[in-house]
DNA sequence: ACAATCAAAACATCTGATGTTTAAATAATA
DNA sequence: TATTATTTAAACATCAGATGTTTTGATTGT
């Protein structure tokens, strides 16, 4: 399961977490999944008690999280229902890993992949500009890690944590909060094109040389010419896989 | 307190909400002005029920709002310390009206308006070729309503509106989730340009034609460029208050 | 039919007891 | 002396149960 992928690039501590978190995680990937119609009550309270063996407290300190992330609304008196989608705070962290969980979507990969391409040219841009050199360092490490790669999920992981370094030499930390868009996009991409990771590794390899170089001789443009060309590179490989990925797309 | 108009624009009953809710309220905003150093531990459950009056579930649930949000950090047996700004989630809309608390900061303010930049005018392209009519005619009541404003607070709401029925129309609901930065923006620009709203609206009215008609006639890249245009007028208008609003800026 | 009343369901809050974990202080040892 | 083991206090985690408030819908009386 890619989630707890997701959660080892958020550096979330792999250790039990409380009750309360379990039981959030719990039912917020049954909202996800989509198990619950948007609207839908979900049990009360003291049915969640007994379902997942807990006391009050705990259901409701988990409910209240999922209410935060805009999954679920309490009403006093009436009950707890699960809110329409379009409400659910998508570029929530928790919300995106439990996306992992369900069967890669193709519609919403390419909404994913959307926002990248509105995203991460632009941080390249700026990254070239502003970055330190630790950071400049950590890309140059993650591009370096990619190389010597020795699995799939290295390679990924690598790949990751490039265009995260990426966005964190934009110097811009509402950029940084989106990091999380990368990460599912990347984790739900590999579903889709593990068939051919050698081609993958081949195809962006020199991509990802190419805009490490661009930041670190601060070339703005170049930089985000580069993760252009990257970005549209991604997405053709994956729509050659799903032809129906390509639909809505801006052209370069 | 445009905190208050920031949950309007999100249709947040003006209820009085829960108390954990209030209490989250409290603490988060504190933490977004700034009065805790990053790391620094906050007072325990004990004193935080004394100091805000309430039951100890009361305390822990509204903590556990602020963990959902990445503002505290729990460590059981040891205590409860605020996170690095750079792991707030920044884009919760909470965390951004709380910042609308806070005296307005010239350089987060400018991160705001970079990432509409990068978001708004792609929006508008998708938006011109994905809009619904019932999206479009949204669009078309809130330029209406710009027109008609008869106090600077409506004419704000009704521009926070037609960007979000844009943003809306582009059929992404990741771009949906972001409306918060916008309305965040533009809240705390108008407390910067409020001297000269005459400026404002005879500026940015014909902007907001033009995107609008854009939209209408399904022309994608009319309707980038237009609200390209706008973005670049806002922040031209914005950074000849604050001259230090320009460092760092992707030209046009 | 209509309105007032009542009752059940469900969330909200409070209280207090008990368990676990962490970090630091203390004691014991090599 | 330096290191390791033990103890203890602080702080969070969980549970149980009592009581209050709000909402919805059923009941009842006009």
């Amino acid at each position: 399961m890619t989630e707890l992928l997701y959660y080892d690039l958020k550096n979330v501590s792999g250790l039990t977490p409380g009750l309360a978190t379990q039981v959030c995680r719990e039912i917020g990937r049954r909202i996800v999944a989509g198990l619950f119609p948007e609207g839908q009550f979900i049990d009360d309270e003291i049915k969640l008690c007994k379902r997942y063996n807990v006391s009050k407290s705990v259901v409701r300190e988990a409910v209240k999280i999922l209410v935060a992330k805009g999954l679920l609304e309490v009403r006093r008196g009436n009950g707890t229902r699960v809110r329409q989608r379009a409400s659910w705070n998508l570029l929530d962290d928790d919300v995106l890993a439990w996306h992992q969980g369900v069967e890669p979507e193709t519609d919403f990969l390419r909404k994913l992949i959307d926002v990248r391409l509105m995203v991460e040219p632009n941080a390249a841009f700026w990254a070239a500009g502003a970055a330190t050199n630790e950071q400049i360092k950590e890309i140059s490490k993650s591009h370096n890690d990619m190389e010597n790669a020795k699995s799939i999920q290295e390679f990924v992981v690598a790949d990751a944590k490039f265009h995260r370094a990426v966005l964190r030499g934009a110097n811009n930390e509402l950029l940084t909060a989106m990091e999380g868009v990368i990460f599912s996009a990347l984790l739900s991409s590999i579903k889709i094109t593990n068939n051919d990771p050698i081609d993958n590794r081949e195809r962006s390899l020199p991509l990802h040389y190419k805009i490490l170089k661009a930041i670190e001789s601060q070339n703005k443009e170049k930089a985000e010419f580069a993760m252009r060309k990257h970005m549209a590179d991604t997405y053709e490989r994956l729509s050659k896989l799903l032809p129906e990925l390509i639909s809505g797309v801006k052209k370069m």
